[in-house]
DNA sequence: CCGTCAACAGAAAACCTTTTCGGTCTGTTT
DNA sequence: AAACAGACCGAAAAGGTTTTCTGTTGACGG
């Protein structure tokens, strides 16, 4: 705990400095520190007591050299808003343990080229894996086989078979809206949805469509495809409830539009959850949590998927079949004020 | 560019691979790839054509072992929503280069010993400098100065002023966001903001004092601290627009009590912006755009400050001073629809 | 023909740690 | 007393790369 110069003076010291310090080799230092049996008990603490005084950590670089494993993983994301990557990233963080694997975030912003660029960079440090987080679900090109690491896709799946790939199961997730919304004694259901280039949107929708079916029911109207955004929820909406007065749910593609969506209903005078209930995807907490009412929306787990990302990539490493195909992460609906009355 | 194999088959490559095959010593190998001047042409086009046939990529952990330098940079954070860490991991790594540094990145969750964990590993892996980056801009308690690299302490201020923290200038902020406002010919301004344990929310609050000063002008109502939320946001500006109906502007703390507010004044049968102006701070993309109209807002400039925090690392690393102190950066005003009428 | 020099290639050390193997010492057994 | 076992410590190699230094080769001038 000496330490009283500033921040980049104090030379690191290593493991020669301490068996200097307590009086022995490096190779007893080494073994001393690491709990090997062949050291004497008063020569061990000799040597702790030097590290603490020294206040030595090991170099893992010059450890994974020798061991061939570094102990850190690259995550490879295209998540300009981190909004899927962050929740992966502290799953694979539970995963591993807090400091026993340490995670690269490299951000490629859709750019095949910045991406190369980072794969190398991650290759070069000697990963001991890798994991791939898209910013949609749609397949993206693989990064290919000649990777000398495992590599795990997450959210967006690999376009190639032979790649393991981690998903969300969004048909699941519709299927499971549309359960909740019969549930709650609901006949008159309709479907606003995002981007229909989006495979998310289109994965959703036949969920929905199981959903009706299972149940012996309808859409209202026609499925509503556009964008994202919280204005198309509104407008498309707004369109519905004129066309459609006894709709009673709204099933939305995304959080933001359910944000539309509550907006189209208050604006037409009617009551959400009593005349309309509304439902969401994603359950984004800012978007959920700061509407009127709170929106019931289905959580795709993201937090699991990278930690399954992380235990297979972990896996693979003690010598397991990595595994390939696309896999599915059940969604979790989270019930707010939007479809059920605050009784 | 062989690779048929499966993913983690692959054996690594090393440069005694390459310089075999190009029937040269190792020695010769790295310095025809480094560019080196003791080598002939025709051996290093030799040793050039081997490394790309085996996709040879150079061990950065060995390579760093030698230069003492690893090329990665620790960001350590406890920001869960990944709000402020994303747009400042972007600029550093802008400011770094893609490929050239690489970014370990590690969530404390707000826990003291998990960043312990973090800070222990981070140094293990010998990292060439470090960006701290808190959740708020309260000051938190320094990581120490015996560390033995540059240390950069981000949006949250360390709380020993021999460190170097950038932050953003929230100040300012507050007196931009008033000036905008008496420029769009306001006169009537009231203030809406959040938690008064945030340092955030005081420091803009002053700024908009100073705003108001500087224009002759005077709050309307009492400035109204408390949470974050969009409720919040939305019930405060209801009792400022009851209790003050000649109210024509209200700043507000965040972008989610700016949406609060919108609420409120559409509740009340007034429009934004031809009767009341709203803005709000932060600048948080699925919040300002999706709200209707579009919300003016007060970016941080995150971005920059984390290119400024990479640059700094960077220049300590190649002997300057680090240097000390809190300096801010200045914010920016984006103008939408809420103060502005579409014209 | 010898010496000099330049141009190039290779051997070896260095970085830091772990592990294997051999050696020293103490104490014990016959 | 001699041999032996066991406990403990240290020397050395390994891992992949860069750099310095030494050595070789060939050309050229004297």
């Amino acid at each position: 705990m000496a330490g009283t110069g500033r921040n980049g003076d104090t030379k690191v010291v290593t493991l020669s400095d301490v068996a200097r310090l307590a009086g022995v080799s490096v190779a007893t230092a080494s073994k001393a520190l690491n709990g090997r049996s062949q050291v004497a008990a008063r020569t061990r603490a000799r040597v702790e007591a030097a590290a603490e005084q020294l206040s030595f950590v090991p170099n893992r670089m010059a450890q994974g050299l020798l061991a061939g494993r570094t102990g850190t993983v690259g995550l490879l994301t295209s998540d300009l808003q981190g909004r899927f990557v962050i929740p992966i990233l502290m799953g694979a963080e539970d995963a591993f343990g807090a400091g026993r694997v340490s995670v690269f975030l490299c951000d490629a912003r859709e750019d095949t080229i910045r991406e190369q660029h980072h794969l190398q960079a991650l290759l070069s440090r000697r990963v001991d894996g890798l994991i791939v987080v898209g910013s949609r679900t749609d397949p993206r090109s693989t990064l290919g086989h000649d990777i000398p690491v495992p590599v795990v896709y997450v959210y967006a799946p690999s376009d190639d078979a032979g790649d393991l790939s981690l998903v969300p199961d969004n048909v699941a997730a519709g299927r499971i809206a549309v359960e909740h919304l019969v549930a709650c004694g609901r006949r008159k259901i309709a479907h606003v949805s995002g981007d229909p280039g989006y495979a998310a949107a289109l994965d959703r929708g036949v969920g929905v469509g199981e959903g009706l079916d299972a149940a012996g029911l309808k859409l209202v109207g026609d499925s509503m495809y556009a964008d994202w955004s919280e204005r198309w929820g509104r407008d498309a909406s707004a369109v519905l409830l004129d066309r459609h007065p006894d709709i009673d749910a709204i099933v939305c593609g995304s959080d933001q539009i359910a944000r539309g969506a509550l907006d189209a209903v208050r604006d037409r005078g009617r009551v959400v959850p009593d005349d309309v209930a509304v439902i969401g995807f994603d359950n984004w907490e800012p978007m959920v949590e700061g509407s009127r009412p709170e929106l019931t929306s289905i959580d795709p787990n993201l937090e699991l998927l990278g930690r399954a990302a992380a235990q297979r990539v972990f896996a693979a490493l003690d010598g397991d079949e990595l595994g390939d195909g696309v896999h599915l992460q059940a969604p979790r609906l989270v019930i707010r004020g939007s479809t059920v009355p605050r009784s």
